[in-house]
DNA sequence: CATGAATGAGTGTTCATTCAT
DNA sequence: TATGAATGAACACTCATTCAT
């Protein structure tokens, strides 16, 4: 039973089952006999993968962190000049987040359940994660606003509250809708009301 | 050793003792007989105030829940009917909230960390609490938009928008700045942002 | 079932039964389990009285230790000044020796069997019993040599011959003779071949 | 990779890395996989030469055995028929054995340390082994005593005894020192204890 | 009310051994 | 012969919970 594989192949054939586990029981209520048990292999085999249940988890994060990032960071060289070109930009910004994490939704409802109470090691990567994400909005935001494309804001905080308003609205979606969202849509209503806020406007110019 | 103490302070004292640990190891590694010794009390005696581990958990949890619900809840009867009020409001709102989270600032910090992955039980309280914060959010943008003083916007989203935005800000704070920020400048912003959006305006009334 | 003991009584217990299951099956093979079903309690009161397997049996080579060597410093405060002095000093040790051993049997035949092998830690201390037990005969020597009692000799390679001989006299009795032999008459052969030598003499001074 | 060798060789390969390991890690905590490493073959190869982890270790000391016993047996067809002669068979003896020991340093080394608690197979040989040492030394004693050239003894007491005592000194070598000892010299003091004892005699024959 | 010794089910991890290639 | 991925039984240790005192 459980014939010869590619190492690669039986290392994806864990990750992947260690997320349903995971997902499904939550990382420290997960037991490894589980993992093992949906993969359909024995006990041992786990350990010739990885060298424990904690770098499971973390293999799983890289997953995660990996499709986030490069979504966030992708195709940005050329900073806007003008208004249209930054809400261009944030669109395409806020849209590849979305998709990605629809894309590897089982990934991130995990990473968006699991948080800084499961393990010490994750809670640090986590944190790394968020910061850079931050930092990351918090350089287009410094870019833009030497442009002269918005007023004056703490970057920093700006930074935060632009994160913080999709990763809500991402747990939501994740967590309590069965079926992905019209993620064009809703990137639009995000990058919208951080830019243009909610005040009624006589002329809403755009 | 250890006085006989009216059962409200004893348990007072074993939530203090609970909320320390959880704080320091995170819930699933902390131990009841940490909690114990740190109350200074036998191992037996938790249970005379709590059924289970989870328990202290689910009261502390009652605890933020209060705290931050009430804040968010607290003085709101009248609808706004002004931009002005409206400002005023939100601004009051977040005020509160940041106070709150910073006046119980270890159970904040606590419950901000430790996420949906530590218990089920405690996961669907959280599930409760964003959706409760989310639908007091939600309702706040009905009335606006119906008095006028807002744009069209879809008012669920805005609402997870909006409190995705300062969620992330205090978790920032909460975990990364030792001491107390200036709330009410953050709140400024925070609500700035909200209202006005990002973009650079001619006119910027205010 | 298994009502609550005196700490002291629990641990002795335990260290009886340890003592038992490690004679029987050795170190590496004896499983906490065996002990705890042997003792007659639940797994988990083992890890209250010894934080772990290692320790009960370093518990139980203290007592072997502190048997042995008792016996082996006791009365000798005083340095043998005549031939006969020297020999019933001797004799007196040997004897007390041997029946610290016998009187502690399974102890004994545990710790004669089990060697550096079994436990980085107590090989630690076997080396230092050996070596303790090597430099108080040693200094028996050197005291006797001063006093013109025995013939120059390398005090450290006699010692350790002195040693050996009644180690493994002593180890095949406890090995292979299911009853104790005659001590009295054990010692006064090792002694006699000890200051006497094999040599067949025409005048057998003694 | 590890080209294929001839089966003997093959086997002297495993052997030695085995005997670096057992040496280093001791028995119980040396790993097939740290042998096969070692010897820089896959782990299914050990078990085309050995049947089990256990059978390493018995092949091994049948290297010990065979040198020792060898050494100890080797040149004694003739039974001496004076005090010189059986002092230069005792010393011979000894000799032999000390040079056996430390040619084949490691193995000495690691069956003076690992004793009869390792393993219930290498308990029994173990036993044998100091049964046939004591065994050859008895014989030696009797022929000795029929010869009348030494004095009456209990052969069996005496043989222990004399063994025992190289067996301490040659064990305090092996671990304590790391330089090989003047054999010559330390076995004519051994032997001249067991002859001649400790007592200072007026004319010292010899 | 309070104690704390006792419980025992539960789990991550190891490693000797096998066997299909 | 040689390989090394796979196996799975085994085991030390943990810790939430109980209950006799």
């Amino acid at each position: 039973m459980a014939k010869v594989l590619a190492v690669h192949d039986r290392r994806e054939q864990l990750l992947d089952a260690a997320l349903a586990v995971f997902s499904a029981e939550g990382y420290s209520a997960a037991k490894v006999s589980d993992i093992v048990g949906r993969a359909g292999v024995a006990q041992g085999t786990f350990y010739l993968y990885f060298s424990s249940k904690q770098e499971v988890m973390l293999a799983l994060f890289e997953r995660f962190q990996a499709a986030l990032i490069e979504a966030r960071r992708a195709p940005d060289q050329v900073a806007p000049a003008t208004p249209a070109q930054l809400r261009a930009a944030m669109l395409e910004k806020t849209r590849a987040i979305l998709r990605a994490a629809f894309a590897h939704r089982p990934l991130a409802a995990l990473f968006m359940k699991e948080a800084m109470g499961a393990d010490p090691e994750l809670a640090g990567r986590l944190r790394e994660f968020h910061q850079r994400m931050a930092d990351l909005s918090e350089q287009g935001l410094r870019q833009a606003a030497a442009a002269g494309l918005i007023r004056p804001v703490d970057p920093r905080v700006a930074a935060l509250a632009i994160n913080g308003a999709w990763e809500r609205v991402l747990t939501d979606c994740l967590l309590c809708s069965p079926t992905d969202p019209d993620v064009d849509a809703l990137a639009e209503q995000i990058v919208s009301l951080q830019l243009d806020g909610l005040i009624a406007r006589p002329t809403q110019e755009r």
